[in-house]
DNA sequence: CGTGTTTGACCCGCGC
DNA sequence: GCGCGGGTCAAACACG
């Protein structure tokens, strides 16, 4: 069977892993012939499903920074193709051009 | 050579 | 308790 042995870490690391996911939700719809819009933040796709709600296959982004955790998840509507969805999840602990001036752990803790 | 993208499989929560 | 829907990760490939 040559198949994917995901079991890697996970045969006793199921502790800790799968947390509550309690950032919340920025939905915005963007009427756009693209996909992803850039933000000013560089996104890598990590994932792509259909769901029954739209007849086109949802896209996931995450944040390819180093203590980046922001996902983004990029919805077609059916209607109309040119509207998506862009759902941020979780908060941006950096500028979106980082660089030198970086806001990293500054106001973004009270949240 | 490195990073980003793509696809299939696996896991978890909820509904029935 | 089982089935289905939804979400995530990891390996391989393509492009810069």
């Amino acid at each position: 069977m040559i198949g994917r042995w995901r079991s890697s870490a996970l045969e006793k690391n199921k502790v800790k892993v799968r947390r509550k996911l309690r950032e919340p939700r920025f939905c915005f719809q963007t009427r756009s012939d693209v996909d992803v819009l850039d933000d000013g933040y560089k996104w890598r796709k990590y994932g792509q499903k259909v769901v029954k709600n739209s007849l086109h296959p949802r896209s996931y982004y995450r944040c390819t920074h180093n203590n980046c955790r922001v996902k983004k998840r990029v919805e077609r509507l059916s209607e109309d193709c040119r509207m998506v969805i862009t759902t941020y999840e979780g908060r941006h602990n950096h500028s979106p051009c980082d660089d030198s001036n970086s806001s990293e752990n500054d106001g973004f803790t009270s949240f």
